[in-house]
DNA sequence: TTTCTATATTGCAATATTACGATAAAGATG
DNA sequence: CATCTTTATCGTAATATTGCAATATAGAAA
């Protein structure tokens, strides 16, 4: 009787960390901020609430979540805050699923 | 006066979609459960259960998550349920974010 | 049919998230 | 200094998520 040990006792580091970054852009609102800090060639950006339907405050929450995910990094400029996409974070998703992506492709069609 | 008509009343349909695609990965258990699936030759899989540190019914929520994301697809096979990732889907935001890479490499990088 | 096995659903309780108004903080401007 | 502008934080309400035990469902096996 030396099987019946699988159950771990928790997730791993890796799987807890890649959920956090992504778990940080699941909502549209910071999909939207993405989205938008990509569209405007500079990074000095102090009208993101002006294009998000949101509340000054509820955006400022937003940032603080994209940030603390390491999505976009924020730099103080004199009164305003210029925030830019974390291109390093942008492409460790990248990496994610374009290597399960690969992973795909080389596996078993037989099935469903 | 005719400026001052920036703000949107909601975020576009494709914010909204791919935000709830990102966000059904965005937990340990359902990035645990893909990392799982791919793992696993074939794709016939009952014991899901025994791999998560999650009782069966908390297991069964996550997978009908990722299944309503369209993350997985699930065929009954018999008494069992046969899993597998959604191939589709994982392209879908693999080329989102390889898209967004790529218009990153092109911006002006004068700042942050 | 009865029982077993695999999965889903229900019913909570605990916790987290989201939103907004009010307010604070801090640099810029007059 | 007083005021404006920009962003952050707090307080709080509404809602959503997560987890598990209990139970339901349905095919398989006896």
């Amino acid at each position: 009787m030396e099987t019946e040990q699988t159950k771990p006792k928790d997730f791993t580091d890796s799987q807890h960390e890649i959920a956090h970054i992504i778990k940080a852009l699941g909502h549209p609102a910071r999909v939207a901020i993405i989205e938008y800090l990509l569209s405007v060639d500079t990074c000095i950006c102090g009208d993101i609430v002006d294009v998000l339907p949101l509340a000054q405050p509820t955006v400022s929450r937003h940032l603080k979540e994209l940030k603390n995910a390491k999505l976009i990094k924020g730099t103080i400029e004199g009164n305003t805050i210029c925030y830019c996409i974390d291109e390093n974070t942008i492409e460790e998703l990248q990496n994610y699923f374009t290597n399960i992506s690969a992973k795909l492709t080389l596996k078993n069609k037989n099935c469903c």
